[in-house]
DNA sequence: CTCATTTGCGCAATCGATATTGCAGGTGAA
DNA sequence: TTCACCTGCAATATCGATTGCGCAAATGAG
């Protein structure tokens, strides 16, 4: 016999199947399930005996056909670079929190840093019905802005600025002057050393890195510091091209390094490890960025941690508020001083 | 004048604005923009003509709407607790590319450790119609695998196992062994001491822990070492649960720490960096999880490091070939050793 | 008892894309 | 010239949920 009794073979059940189940109109099973049940004057008792049946079925919305016929999504979509470091990570952590609190449904998508993959992913989203995108750390955030703009989707640059779209980011600038005074003064007092210091990380064409960059030429200028320009060593992001600018940059003696993110801390610290007892014990650092493990590192002086939190009131503000491409939102950072125990 | 000229609030073009333009049909936009016109017989001429007029346009496709009609939704879908250490920020990662690899699309959703969190996302990943969910280190695997099943979605446990569904994991107990064979190792190697071993971090309820312990204890019982019940200070998995159990517990002497997570490791390290330069000379560890940094941290003589991406490979062949829940496929881990340069 | 409201709910159109079917017009063989 | 067949495209039903509208029954006022 040819399965011919209405059998279906199970599927998701549907407001369909649940209206016929619990002897009411799809309509009815609809306004129920969503809430506008009252609105609409449906009898507590019929939206009692549906949302039983619903249970029963382990009925489960189609969003896909929801979103379809409503007027707003309520999706809300993340590009971001990477889940490997704390900063990414508290950014897709408490961006997913922050769009539950407000009731929209976050999508995060991670890019790799990879330009193509972030266009891919951007208009992945857009076709998810995204009603805003976030563009977190863009390698080109006009791109992402361009695309969105076609498409009549709000964007907002994270992390990093653009001029497209409205941008929140760190207080880079203050914060690397606030470093680079910490590093200095820790510099002289533990080593009786006055600089100049080094910068390590980066891309200059990185508006983050050119700003701290700044930040930190003008804390050592205006303590009449001549900061030499073969000390800035911001060949790119990587742990190994970190360890190798240092590795091929003379130093001897007291040195003070500037870090610029956590990747290039590793291969600093791969590069300290190599130094002599006696010349790593002259050598202090800071870092712009943090880490739970960097308090544990010999020479730390201190990390700036981004303040992600406020980062993300401000961006949320601006989703509330359609604000227009401005000069970027600037959140102040947080400084963490580290005081490593004198160890015998 | 009332706005009536047909002109519309600027909105996303659909295919049926784009065959307007174009002056042909939804359907064959729809063909020519989703691939299958050359099977429906569309001209070259029209397939270009509408192309070029959906790129001018900045067409993207709805995807609610396409996944609505279209029998699959390809569409993937992870619940993961945090993206805040490296392992799982390297799960969310590699998850994506490999679904992306297969022609799918990832949603990756996390859910702080919070179960109800973690039901109401797997809830909300089913509406969005993906075809299989993995749920990774849920708190509650069962309760996730019967939400699926009652909606009829394919789900498998990662990390962390369940009965019912499918589950990859890693091989905890044979790590646990080899870490603490080297542990035994280096401690009588470096500070002519035989144990027995401290055991920091985790919850004994937890599959993952309980297997390390039983490698922890077996191999120092193979070794003929008595390891003594007080001496496993399984209290949790925060930095300061590990931290406070370490204080409360007596340690003079040479010690050997197994711990069991890098938040954990956290915990020892504030620990440790409270002890005498001379007793902490006498503490060696190693970590059942890596992190970078851990190789420049005093003391560590290695890490574990679950292997990420076999992990994610034998996922990906279990959604190939719909395997029934069986034993959990246990994936071997990497150690990595720690050389900690001997200093000044 | 009549008429106006209110209550409770169903009908049917709709969102945008897909896939089956159908239907002209053209081509080639007999 | 006739007819089978192919080419190129359009019409149309459908996926599941939402929502404006309308209508019958219940209720209340007079």
């Amino acid at each position: 016999m040819v399965a011919d009794e209405g059998e279906e073979i199970s599927k998701r059940p549907t407001i369909y199947d649940i209206a016929v189940l619990a002897g009411t109109s799809p309509s009815a099973v609809s306004s129920v399930l969503n809430g506008t049940w009252k609105k609409r004057r449906i009898s507590v008792k019929l939206a009692e005996r549906v949302s039983r049946v619903a249970e029963e079925q382990g009925y489960t919305t189609n969003i896909q056909a929801s979103v379809l016929r409503r007027a707003r999504s309520k999706i809300i979509g993340m590009i971001i670079p990477k889940y490997d470091n704390r900063y990414f990570g508290a950014i897709a952590e408490h961006f997913e929190a922050r769009a539950r609190d407000q009731g929209l449904f976050p999508v995060v998508t991670c890019t790799q840093r990879d330009p193509a993959l972030e266009v891919e992913a951007a208009k992945e989203l857009i076709s998810y019905q995204v009603e805003t995108l976030i563009a977190t750390g863009a390698t080109d955030p006009e791109r992402i802005t361009q695309i969105c703009q076609a498409a009549r989707v709000r964007s907002i640059n994270l992390d990093l600025p653009g001029s497209g779209a409205p941008s929140v980011i760190s207080d880079n600038y203050t914060g690397a002057m606030d470093l680079t005074d910490v590093l200095l003064d820790r510099c002289k007092e533990d080593l009786g050393w006055q600089g100049p210091l080094t910068f390590v990380g980066g891309r200059l064409s990185d508006h983050n890195t050119a700003e701290r960059l700044r930040g930190f030429l003008d804390a050592q200028k205006r303590r009449g510091i001549d900061p030499q320009q073969a000390k800035v060593l911001a060949l790119g992001y990587s742990a190994d091209n970190s360890e190798n600018a240092l590795m091929s940059c003379e130093t001897t003696g007291p040195t003070g390094l500037f870090i610029n993110s956590t990747i290039s801390l590793e291969g600093a610290m791969r590069w300290y490890r190599k130094q002599s007892a006696k010349q790593s014990n002259m050598i202090r650092f800071g870092c712009f960025d943090w880490d739970p493990f960097g308090e544990f590192l010999p020479g730390n002086v201190g990390m700036v941690q981004q303040d992600v939190e406020t980062m993300l009131d401000r961006t949320f503000e601006l989703i509330g508020s359609d604000a227009k491409p401005d000069n970027p939102v600037l959140v102040p950072c947080i400084f963490r001083p580290v005081r490593t125990e004198k160890r015998g």
